[in-house]
DNA sequence: GAGATACTTTGATATAAGTCAAAAAATTAT
DNA sequence: ATAATTTTTTGACTTATATCAAAGTATCTC
């Protein structure tokens, strides 16, 4: 059941299989429909999800009300808000599948107490916090230094399931511009 | 002599005295003169610095040449180029003095080591990447949702040092916008 | 302290991307 | 299938910020 998860685990950390049961009998397999909101602006995130299968992404709302997507998580990857679960106080994202989603699900709880228990865990939080990190800084270097096309191209030759998969509501809103923008780019 | 680091720890962290003896014996003094690169684009990056006194920015380059400020650290504050002290390979960011600076500098070796030896000071460095990360989501959130004036209006009430002690050409590229644009924001 | 170098201001102009609006196309629900 | 809703495209216009250029200030260096 939870046999994509402890494959991931297997294939990004030295836990060992006793301790990756351990781990994954944390998990609960939570399956949503589409377009289902896991946590509203205002909200604690108290949970972290592994996507087994779907699609979930982290948005937040600009004061002029336009929504802005943060991250956006396929199959076999890990999402959450990740600083309200880290702070444990209001989140001012929102977190909402994408597609039909099957998913595992963590509690804060239960994640800071593995941290606490196995070492690898932490280990592994440790670099997720670093991969996270370093998107981060991808992110705000391909938003200052790259046009509205570039990034389209780029995302286009380096992530091509993102322009496979999203609607260009989304896509647009995760590039930073507007739908009419990347509607005229696209056909440039 | 690193009284300032022990006191540093000491409030930021819940390790023992006799650790910190053992954890701020890693770090070396350096005296460096300000304007002085630490590192360059292409470098691995071997050292994380705390900052004593003074001040040191990490930034890139665009390609058309222009320099982006992504970090600034003041005294009391821990700096370096993190993704490549993290991941180990090239760096394309830039790490440099502002100020004729105290710094105290641990190399990558001894900080792992460290980080493996002290399960305390492996949390105060997750703790690190934590606050890193959600110092970057603000800046994109900043630069996305805020007007230049509002960028500077912001940083002036919030973080009214970096005005105070900042050239307008770094404060400009910290804030993504150019020199000019932040000279006519200024008298409005 | 004079000259060189680097920084800041001001002006004129250009441009990428946003906004508003309305039609066309695609999904979703009944 | 048909209607209703949502998404995408296209057009006309606006705007914030960048660019280029030149003058004015400040800072370093010999």
């Amino acid at each position: 059941m939870t046999g994509k998860l402890k494959y991931y685990l297997k294939n990004n950390t030295n836990i060992t299989d006793k301790q990756i049961d351990q781990i994954s009998g944390c998990f609960r397999p939570k399956t949503v429909k589409k377009n289902t909101l896991l946590l509203s602006e205002g909200e604690t995130c108290k949970e972290l999800y592994f996507v087994h299968s779907g699609c979930i992404r982290t948005y937040y709302l600009t004061k002029q009300g336009h929504e802005k997507t943060r991250h956006i998580a396929f199959d076999n990857s890990i999402v959450t808000s990740v600083s309200s679960f880290i702070s444990q106080k209001s989140s001012f994202e929102f977190v909402e599948t994408l597609e039909n989603s099957e998913l595992y699900t963590i509690s804060n709880k239960d994640f800071y107490q593995l941290v606490s228990d196995i070492p690898l865990w932490e280990n592994f939080y440790r670099k997720f916090l670093e991969m996270a990190y370093l998107h981060q800084n991808k992110k705000i270097e391909n938003r200052i230094t790259l046009s509205a096309k570039q990034r389209y191209d780029r995302l286009m030759s380096e992530e091509p399931m993102y322009i496979q998969r999203l609607s260009n509501k989304i896509l647009a809103s995760y590039l930073d511009i507007t739908q009419e923008t990347l509607s005229r780019l696209k056909s440039r």
